[in-house]
DNA sequence: GCTGCCAAGTGATACCAATCACATGAAGTC
DNA sequence: GACTTCATGTGATTGGTATCACTTGGCAGC
């Protein structure tokens, strides 16, 4: 274990011009941001592989550089429960920040990912003196209950292709915050694969496989390569998620 | 809806005295608690009332005096879907704290209640002098996220009468931490309906009923009068739960 | 005591999605 | 190019729950 972090942290330094390329960090004075990055280490992983274990005390906070995580939990009987995902830019891992509990969920790397490990003690004194930063991580958590809220809600819908477009259209909405596309027309890029939607809902994979034939079949969404998704008819997708239309 | 307010505050003065039964606001200062005090008004609340709204920024946080509340929100089909219970003593409506974002779940009054409404502004400039609050307020939300965590895991358990043993296990434990119980006994004071269990766990009200009659017919539970489920074997409660033993 | 209301209990039925067991297709590796 | 591995596609079967339509029972108010 430590043989690996020397190893990572010799051959990808983290470097302070690297740290405040995040949101969170990048307010911060140059100093403290070259003190963060000697105590910072840089690690990769392979798809699949558990960035974060839960059921123990973390000892740092991760922020994502390149690729893509998911939170994700396990049920007493050994079924994947998906829970959000995380995109570059963005961290994982907080809520050990601010009580001394264990990481409740697992992070598991969805693509190839290059991730920076903060530790906690760091951060927490950043958190004394800088108050902006206990702002922007007190908006990070209410966001993130606010978007759990949102999931559970959805989970609550008895109609399961509702459910998948409910999500498509959340993760449209998320995703594609770039304005310059027509109304009409939308993509996701990177799609999750139907495995990785089907936790997220509860659903069976299979189940979900056969709500995208239905929406291909009616030409609604289509496949654009393996890294697309496009949205051919959004307001379509629109109904089907508020159910005041039927696939 | 001003008239309402000034009646409620001309009958029921808000005293320091009683915000300071409130563990957030216990360790401020005197002269500080009469000023929020001054500010804050007192309501009551008949069972099934909307006590804060969905949807709409609300402008104070709630702190609950008396009473239980839950958290709801209803999914596009207008079905009700139950997140989590705020029981005396705690708060909610805090996440408007954080950002400015609007109300994320309604929140409704399941027995009559009496709460205590402090303005989100007075507690932002509370917030920016004692740091001792916003620590508090982090671990709140902290131990929310990990709460809905935890709900949404059960609610992938794809056994019913699971997720409803889980769910009293979690509420037995929640519930009763005074420990002067014996190991094999415990009790649910105030338990929910089983409607209001329905809707946390995803399930038909007939379906809980079902559950609990197989509960009873083992004498694993026992009501106890109105107020009060008693579990007569706590054991048998959480090999149910934990999917090691069948209904 | 009567009435009304709401929680809880119960059976019959229908249907939908999980599951199983494959087939196919695409991407990366040696 | 042969091989593996993973994502996707598809049909048949089956069981579990929602739903509906009631009944019962307890509590409160008049």
């Amino acid at each position: 274990m430590l043989a690996q972090r020397l190893w990572d942290q010799k051959f990808m330094a983290v470097t302070p011009e690297l740290l405040s390329r995040f949101p969170l960090l990048k307010p911060l004075p140059t100093d403290l941001l070259n003190q963060l990055a000697q105590q910072s280490i840089m690690r990769k992983f392979a798809r699949r592989a558990i960035v974060l274990n839960a059921g123990v005390a973390e000892d740092s906070v991760c922020f994502l550089f390149e690729g893509r995580l998911q939170g994700v939990d396990f049920t007493i009987d050994g079924r994947e429960v998906g829970l959000y995902f995380v995109e570059p830019g963005d961290f994982c891992g907080e809520l050990g920040l601010f009580d001394e509990g264990k990481q409740a969920e697992y992070i598991m790397a969805l693509t190839p990912v290059v991730v920076v490990n903060i530790p906690i003690e760091s951060l927490r004194e950043v958190m004394l003196r800088h108050a902006g930063v206990v702002n922007q991580l007190g908006r990070k958590l209410a966001a993130r209950v606010r978007q759990m809220t949102e999931q559970r809600t959805l989970l609550g819908l008895p109609n399961v292709s509702q459910r998948v477009c409910c999500q498509l259209w959340s993760l449209v909405n998320s995703g594609a915050a770039s304005s310059e596309m027509p109304m009409s027309l939308a993509a996701i890029s990177n799609p999750p694969t139907h495995q990785e939607i089907a936790i997220m809902l509860n659903v069976s994979r299979e189940t979900v496989t056969r709500v995208f034939q239905k929406l291909q079949n009616q030409k609604i969404v289509q496949r654009a390569g393996p890294g697309s998704l496009l949205i051919n008819d959004l307001s379509a997708l629109q109904q089907l998620a508020e159910g005041s239309r039927e696939l």
